[in-house]
Formats: structure tokens, C-alpha cells, sequence
RNA sequence: CGGGAUGUGGCGCAGUUGGUAGCGCACUUGGUUUGGGACCAAGGGGUCGCGCGUUCGAGUCGCGUCAUCCCGACCA
């Protein structure tokens, strides 16, 4: 059993991981369970990390020639069985909507669904929004001139999941997806993988978690595409998670809602399609990577308070003192685009206050007290190592911007030396099956067929995440770690999320 | 949807053999405190997930139902 989560402590993760999961995204304010069934709600606190991730991710999509624009939430039902592939995928976790009207109940105690306003057909709310997309894409393409379209949509989408998870699995989730229609299948495969390697940068860059970029087996691929390429990351308890993905859907959806182009010879050709996306799940990876048993822990890049300061006084005069210092101090960190709070609640102690930042996140903490004032010192405080020193107030602002850039920096290395610490390279059947338990990524060699990834998968729960594009390419001969057959590269074996 | 568990003030829990609810935290007020989660005092707030039943009497027993969590299956 997990120990009983208080303020005071987080939990023990190696007893119940998802219980100190669950706990923390609670007590650091992120997030919490809604009355509607497998959905959340996301607050403040939590949002603004959103945000920042949306932000940045706008603005890289951007960079690279996409544009935003905004799809129905709701799909009508003959859309979805367009794409063979992709209702199979889709079907068994819908939300859908039949009637338009409620009316008072005969007994005048509630509402009922009125049974005159059945729809002629029904609408589905979006679990995804190819189908949507591209019924429009249809009158959008006429010529080669047309194309190609990259556009972004920043969206709520609804999947009716059995199980539940706040940020990781929810019923409904913001994410944005990205549908792009080009001209050769060359070009669509190379949008499929620069937007795998955008995500990929981004991981790494504002979210410090590194994550390995490689295609998805058959089995694991998206409904509908003919090459999925993710990026996959390892969490503290040994376990992947998914984070991004970004597909090749080839001519499929062009051929199921019939979208043809007029070539530059003047011949009708099927347009090539991509879609790719990230959703609230990359704060579950956030969490996940980073966090500790004082709370939460977030890169610089993304904390929406970088920096926090707490007054340490007795009467009112040494705060109104102390506070008039930070707020000069603060002015000039803002000044170099550091957001900075100061903590100047009068009934709380610091050490609840010290506690419940570092519960937040907060990478740095900035302490005065009236020893402080009259020496010209703060005491710096650092998230990730938890270590604290006393530096002059004269350079503060410049210090601190130094600091958070190691800080971002290290939780990166840190992260990094943790999962190179756990991929082995594992050759024979009764290794996997005792190195699958320890958790971490399996470097092995597979034969590449969809029977042995599912035996592996039904003895050991472990699923093939990728077979890596960039990192961990292992090209070489060797014995498939299951069937002994041959095989030309390894791939990574794991348990996932 | 299968297996297991749990539903009692905002949160976390206790509640013996049935006798119409209690603790810690939080909250309010006053005071003393404030360099790592303060203390004292006085207060406010719940009919025990929901429904039916057994009983003089149900948080406690029975049946049903709903919800949540965990393990599977499914998935970003």
C-alpha cells in the first residue's frame, strides 16, 4: 500500500506509482477529476504550463510554413466509415450524439431526451479529425497549385476510454493536429518525419525529457497510416509513454473521401496526407520525467513562476522593508523576461511556504530576511538539486538567468543519464523475460512480424515503442531475441503507458 | 467490458454486538509567533453515494443501483 499522501510528502514511488502520480498532479494544483466520467479538469496552475507548451509549439509550427484553422467538433457517422482502417480504430470509443432537444419529463421532476428530436444521422464527437478534414480538403484541392495545405488545428477531442488517467488518459484532452495534403508521396513522408523530429526538438528543448524518434511496428501504428513515427520516452518507473506522433497516412483518406488533383501534365491524381499531433499527455510526460517525492519539478522553460520569493520578517516594518527590496530585485529579472512571484502571504509561515513551491515546481526560490537585508545577500535556493547558498544582491538578476539555464540543463542531463542507465541490449528469450521486469527500455533484435510481437507482448506485456530513426539505430545482424530468426536491427521493447 | 477494492463535513480517515455521527488537516475569530510545513483558545460545517427492504430503531444487516480507484483488455 502507498503511504498516505499528505502536503508533507508526495508519496513513495517505488510502492505505488500511479497512486504518486495521481496524488501529485492533485496537490501541485494541475489538475483534478471532474464530475463528468474520465474527464478532468485542468486549472490555473496547470494550464498556464499549457499554455506555454502551446505557445511554443505554435510558434515552431509556424516556423516551419503551417497555419491554424478550426474543424467541426462534430463529425457526422457516414464520415467515419469511410476509411476501413480508421473506423475500426475509432468505433469501440465514441461519443455520440442523437437527439437535439430535451423536454420537461412527465412527471415534471427533470428533463428527458425528446424522442421527436432524433437526428436523421447521427454526429460523432471528434476522437480525431481526418475524417472532417478531409470531406473539406476535398473542395479546398482542385489543382497542383492547390497544394501543398499544412494546417494546424488547436482542438478538444473525445475518446471514450475504459480506463482513465488524469493528463496521461483522459475521456476528453486538448492536443493540436496538424493534416497536411501535398502532391508526391515523397513530400508527405518528409512532412511526417520534420514534424516528428519538431516534436522531438521540442521534448528535448522546453520539456528537458529526452525521447527517442522512430517508426511504430504495423501492429502499433496509427488506423488508417501507412508509417507512424513517434517520439517515445522513458518515465522515472521504467515505463514508456508516448508523446508525440505524426503520421503517414499515404493516399488513404484522399481515396475515402475521393480528393484528387489536377498534375501539372493535367492528369487527376490521389493527394498524399499526413497528420501529427501532441496533446495534455506531454504533461503527464512532464510529471513523470522529472518529478520527485517533494513535488513537482519543471524545467525552467515551461514553469509558469520560474522564480519565487519569500520574505522572512517579524514586524510589519521589515516586510514592507524586504518587500520593497524584492520588488526592485524582481524588476530587474523581469526585465530579462524571468517571471518572478513574491510569496508576501502574511499567514503563513516559510516553511510552508518553501514547501508548497517546492510542491509547485518552482525552480528557483529567492529567500530574504533581515540578516539578509543588511548584508546585501539572498538565499538562492535550486529545485532540482535542492541546494541553497547565499549570493550578493548585486548581480542577482544575472545569476538567476544563469541558473535556470543550468537548471534546464541539468534536468535534461539528468533524465538522460537515467534512461541510458536503463537500455540493455538484450539477446535471448530468458534475459528479456527477467530484464522486462526490471522495466526500461529493451534494445533486441525482431523478426519483424506482427505474430512474434504479439506473443512477446501477451508473455510479458511489453510492446515494441519504436525501431529508432536517429539514436540507438542498431543496423547490424542478429537473432530475432524471440524466435531465433534472422533479423538486420534492433528495436526497442518496453512496457508503456 | 472481466477480476478486486472503496464510497461517512472541502481533504484524509475512525465508527465495536444495529440505539438517530467522531478525529486529524483545512476553514472562521482573537492572541502569541515567523531563517524549513507554528501554537493556544473559542467557533462554523456532515444524516453517512443513491434506492428499496428487514427492524420499534440502519452509517452499521440484505438486495439493487451508481460512482471512483487498482489489475487486465483498449488507447495519445
Amino acid at each position: 500500500m502507498a503511504k498516505e499522501i499528505d502536503n508533507k510528502e508526495v508519496s513513495n514511488r517505488e510502492e505505488d506509482y500511479s497512486k504518486w502520480y495521481n496524488n501529485l498532479v492533485v496537490k501541485a494544483d494541475l489538475a483534478e477529476q471532474s464530475a463528468v466520467r474520465g474527464c478532468m479538469v485542468i486549472k490555473p496552475y496547470g494550464y498556464a504550463i499549457w499554455e506555454k507548451m502551446h505557445d511554443e509549439l505554435d510558434r515552431m509550427f509556424k516556423e516551419t510554413g503551417h497555419v491554424n484553422a478550426y474543424f467541426p467538433l462534430f463529425i457526422p457517422k457516414s464520415f467515419l466509415s469511410r476509411e476501413a482502417e480508421h473506423v475500426e480504430g475509432f468505433a469501440k470509443e465514441c461519443a455520440v450524439v442523437t437527439h437535439h432537444r430535451l423536454k420537461v419529463s412527465d412527471d415534471g421532476k427533470g428533463v428527458v431526451v425528446d424522442p421527436d428530436a432524433r437526428l436523421e444521422e447521427e454526429l460523432i464527437v471528434r476522437p480525431t479529425s481526418e475524417t472532417i478534414i478531409w470531406n473539406t480538403y476535398k473542395n479546398w484541392i482542385k489543382s497542383w497549385r492547390d497544394l501543398p495545405i499544412l494546417c494546424n488545428q488547436w482542438a478538444n477531442v473525445v475518446r471514450w476510454e475504459m480506463r482513465t488517467r488524469l493528463f496521461l488518459r483522459t475521456a476528453e484532452f486538448l492536443w493540436q493536429e496538424g493534416h497536411t495534403a501535398h502532391a508526391t508521396r515523397e513530400e508527405a513522408v518528409e512532412e511526417a518525419q520534420k514534424m516528428v523530429h519538431v516534436y522531438a526538438d521540442f521534448a528535448r528543448r522546453m520539456m528537458a525529457m529526452p525521447v527517442v524518434v522512430g517508426v511504430k511496428s504495423e501492429t502499433e501504428r496509427f488506423a488508417g497510416a501507412l508509417d507512424t513515427y513517434t517520439i517515445e520516452a522513458m518515465m522515472q518507473d521504467g515505463k514508456a509513454l508516448q508523446a508525440g506522433t505524426s503520421h503517414f497516412l499515404g493516399q488513404n483518406f484522399a481515396k475515402a473521401f475521393d480528393v484528387q488533383f489536377a498534375n501539372k501534365e493535367g492528369k487527376l491524381e490521389y493527394v498524399w496526407a499526413t497528420s501529427w499531433g501532441v496533446s495534455t499527455r506531454l504533461m503527464g510526460a512532464l510529471i513523470m520525467t522529472h518529478s520527485d517525492n517533494n513535488g513537482l519539478v519543471l524545467p525552467p522553460a515551461l514553469a509558469p513562476v520560474q522564480v519565487v520569493m519569500v520574505p522572512i520578517y517579524k514586524t510589519e516594518e521589515e516586510l514592507a522593508q524586504i518587500v520593497g527590496r524584492m520588488n526592485e530585485l524582481k524588476a530587474q529579472m523581469t526585465a530579462k523576461g524571468i517571471s518572478v512571484k513574491i510569496d508576501d502571504r502574511d499567514n503563513l509561515r516559510p516553511g510552508f511556504k518553501f514547501a508548497e513551491w517546492e510542491l509547485k515546481g518552482v525552480p528557483v526560490r529567492i529567500v530574504i530576511g533581515p540578516r539578509d537585508l543588511q548584508n546585501g545577500v539572498v538565499e538562492l535556493a535550486r529545485r532540482d538539486t535542492m541546494e541553497k547558498e547565499s549570493v550578493p544582491q548585486e548581480g542577482l538578476a544575472e545569476r538567476v538567468e544563469g541558473l535556470l539555464k543550468a537548471i534546464q540543463q541539468n534536468l535534461y542531463d539528468k533524465a538522460a543519464a537515467f534512461r541510458e542507465a536503463n537500455i540493455r541490449r538484450v539477446d535471448t528469450w530468458d534475459e528479456f523475460k527477467t530484464e522486462i521486469e526490471k522495466g526500461g527500455f529493451l534494445l533486441c533484435h525482431w523478426d519483424g512480424t506482427p505474430e512474434t510481437e504479439e506473443k512477446i507482448k501477451d508473455e510479458t506485456k511489453a510492446t515494441i515503442r519504436c525501431i529508432p530513426l536517429d539514436s540507438f539505430v542498431c543496423e547490424e545482424e542478429g537473432k530475432c531475441v524471440y524466435s531465433c530468426r534472422p533479423s538486420h536491427r534492433r528495436v526497442i521493447f518496453a512496457r508503456a503507458y
